[in-house]
DNA sequence: CGCGTTCTCCAAAGCGCTTTGGATAACCAG
DNA sequence: CTGGTTATCCAAAGCGCTTTGGAGAACGCG
C-alpha cells in the first residue's frame, strides 16, 4: 500500500492525502478524518526511504561504533543503550550503528553525515580535544556528546555527570576518615572522565595536605583482571594505601579478589569506594562487603541524550548547552576510619 | 556531489557513470577507470536513500530490540554486537536497532520488514514456538536466528551452540567425580537455551541413575543477585547439593558470594561449573577459585550471524540450514571429587 | 562496399514521498 | 451581479539513484 493507491481509494490527490496525514492546515477537518481513518484501516505506512529522499529527514539517530578484534565494546554501553532505546521507542526513532575501525573513524563520520542516513548522532567516551566533536561542529551536524571534552575552544552540547565532584567528595570522605594514603584505580588515562576523576581526587587530597603518589595511580581498561592486577600492585607493598578509589564495579571485582588472596579485610585494613553506573547484573550490595559508591545511572543518561537529540532534530534545542549531573555518594559498609598507623607520624 | 554532477564533470550520462561504478559489463574498461578515479577524487558517495528507493536494497541489518523500564538488555548483547559489528564493518553494512516493547514486537517486525528499512534481520533469545521466527518465515524475509526454537514445524536458519551437549558433559563430569546431588542455576525457563541446558544436565544425571530435584533447579535472569539468592536457597539447607552447574559467570559471581558467607570452600565442599560466553571484562580465572567452564565465545557467534546474514542478502545462502557449534569443557580448579558423605548410602 | 554484430553509451521512466504554485468553488461585501 | 477573499484541493516538479529500451559508432565478414 503506497500513497498513490491510498489516494486512488479515497479519490483524492496524493498531495491532499500526504498533507492530511502530516497535519498540514490546508485540508478540511472532515477530509482529514476520512484520510486518517482509511490509512489506518489499510495499514498504510509511508516508505521511509522515499520520505527521506524527499525531506532529507531520516527518523534515525546514529552512533559510530569502534570495533575490531582488539576493541572491546564497553559493557556500560548496554545500559546506556537501554535508556536511549527506551526514549527512542516512544518517539519512533531508530538507532543506526555504523561500525568502524579507530583509524577510519573520521571517514565514517563524514559518510554518515554526508549521506544523511541519520538526523543526528551522539558521541561517547570523548577525549580531550576530541576530533569527532570538532568535525561535527564544523559540519554543522546535530549531535550530543555523552561526557565532555576539554580544550576545544568552542561550546558544544553535552550530557555528563560531575565526575570531578564525585571523586572529590569520595576522596574527601576518605581523608576525613583519617586515610593518608589513598590510591586511585582509574579508567584509561586518555578519557576525559578519567582525567576529571583524577582531578577531583587530587583536589580533595590536597585540601587535606595529602597527595596522590604516582605508584598509587593506575589507569587501565575497566575489567576484573585489570582491577586485580592494579590492586595486587598496590597492596603487595609493605607501605600499602589504606583506601582505594575505583572507577568501576568491574574493576572492584578484581580488587576484592586481590584483597581476598592477601587475607586483608574490608573495611578493616582497606576502605573502598567505587563508581557505580548502576548495572542490573551487578550491584554494589552484591560484593563481599557492601560497597560505598558514587552513583549515577548511566541508563538515565542514555534517555536524556536521546531526548536532547530529538530536540535538536526538531529544531527546538539550538544552543550548545552542557548539562552536568550531580552524582550521589552512597554510604555502605566498605568505608571505615583508617587503621592505626604502625609507624605514627 | 551527486550522480548528476559527477556525470556532468565527466561529460557522461548518469547511466554510464552509475554502471561504471556498480561494475556492470556494458561500459568500456577505459571509461570505467576514468569514472572510478573521478568519483574518488571528488569524494562521490551515492545517496543511500535514493539507492534504496530505486533498488529496494538498504545495506543494513536490522535488530528489533525489546526495551522498557523493566527490560534489561542482556550484557551478553555487547559481546555479540562486537562480533557482528566487526564483520559488518568490513562489508559496509550498518546495523539498525529498532526499539520496541514486548507487546508491540510483532508490529515492529512488520514495520521494519514492510518498510524495507533493512535487508535482513536477526532474532536473538528465541523461545520455543517463537512467533517472530514464524512471522519472518511467512513474510519470506531474510533472517538468521541466534539460538534455536522448538516445535515450529518448519526449518529455519540458525546459529547456535550445543547447549544440551555442553551441560550434558558438565553434569557427567560431576557425576563421574562422585557427585550425587547436582544443582542447576539456569537462565529464564522460557528461553530455549535454558531448556536445552536443563535437558542436557538431566540426561547425564539419568545416565548415572541420578536426577535433578525440583528444589535443586533455579531458573532466573542472569544477574549476580539472582545467583546469590539461588545459591543461598540451595546451600542453606542441611542436605545441600555438592555441585552446582551455572548458566553464566554473572550468576556464578553471586554463587561465590553465598559460598563465602556460608564459609564453604570450593571445590572442597562444593564443585562448580559455569557456562562462559567469554567476556573481556570478566574471566573464569578471575574468580576466587578458577572456574571450570563450558566455553563458547559469543562474539564469534555474532560475527558468524553477520556473515550468514550477508550471504542471505546476496542470495548466496538460501537453505534454512542450522548450525550447531561444539562447546569446550575447560577444566580449572573449581571441580573436585564429591566430599565424603556424612550418611553413607 | 554493404550488412549484420558487437561495443559503448544515453534518454527517460520509474521508486514513493513532499512541496511549490496554482486552480476551483464557495463565500462575502458592495 | 461583480470583484476579491478564503477554504480546499490538485498537478507536477523534484529528491538521487537504477534500469529498460534503444541509438550510434566501430568492427568483422563475404
Amino acid at each position: 500500500m503506497n500513497l498513490k493507491q491510498l489516494a486512488d481509494i479515497l479519490s483524492l490527490s496524493q498531495t491532499t492525502v500526504s498533507r492530511a496525514l502530516n497535519g498540514y492546515p490546508e485540508v478540511a477537518e472532515d477530509t482529514r478524518r476520512r484520510v486518517v481513518e482509511a490509512a489506518k484501516r489499510h495499514g498504510y505506512r509511508p516508505n521511509p526511504s522515499a520520505r527521506r529522499l524527499a525531506t532529507g529527514k531520516a527518523g534515525m539517530i546514529g552512533y559510530v561504533m569502534p570495533t575490531g578484534a582488539a576493541v572491546d565494546i564497553d559493557p556500560h554501553f548496554v545500559e546506556f543503550l537501554s535508556g536511549l532505546g527506551d526514549y527512542a521507542r516512544t518517539h519512533e526513532l531508530d538507532l543506526v550503528l555504523s561500525p568502524t575501525t579507530v583509524e577510519e573513524e573520521e571517514t565514517t563520520y563524514r559518510r554518515v553525515v554526508g549521506n544523511k542516513q541519520v538526523d543526528a548522532v551522539y558521541v561517547s567516551a570523548p577525549l580531550p580535544r576530541d576530533g569527532r566533536i570538532r568535525l561535527l561542529d564544523q559540519l554543522g551536524f546535530p549531535y550530543i556528546v555523552h561526557g565532555r571534552s576539554e580544550g576545544l575552544g568552542f561550546d558544544y552540547p553535552f550530557v555528563d555527570i560531575d565526575n570531578e565532584g564525585a571523586f572529590h567528595d569520595a576522596a574527601r570522605l576518605l581523608a576525613q576518615f583519617g586515610h593518608r594514603r589513598v590510591a586511585l584505580v582509574n579508567g584509561n588515562r586518555a578519557q576525559t572522565f578519567a582525567i576529571h576523576r583524577e582531578r577531583g581526587a587530587r583536589r580533595a587530597l590536597a585540601e587535606f595536605g595529602l597527595s596522590l603518589a604516582d605508584a598509587d595511580l593506575h589507569c587501565v581498561a575497566m575489567t576484573e583482571e585489570n582491577g586485580y592486577r592494579a590492586a595486587r600492585a598496590l597492596l603487595d607493598r609493605a607501605d600499602r594505601p589504606t583506601a582505594i578509589l575505583s572507577s568501576s564495579l568491574l574493576l572492584t571485582l578484581g580488587i576484592f579478589r586481590a584483597v581476598g588472596e592477601l587475607g586483608l579485610s574490608v573495611p578493616g585494613d582497606l576502605s573502598l569506594i567505587a563508581h557505580d553506573d548502576v548495572f542490573p547484573f551487578l550491584r554494589p550490595e552484591g560484593f563481599p562487603v557492601a560497597l560505598t559508591t558514587t552513583r549515577s545511572p548511566i541508563r538515565a543518561a542514555g534517555a536524556r541524550v536521546a531526548e536532547r537529540l530529538a530536540a535538536r532534530i526538531a529544531g527546538i534545542e539550538n544552543t550548545p548547552r552542557g548539562e552536568i549531573w550531580k552524582v550521589d555518594l552512597v554510604m555502605r559498609a566498605s568505608v571505615a576510619p583508617a587503621p592505626a598507623m604502625e609507624k605514627a607520624g
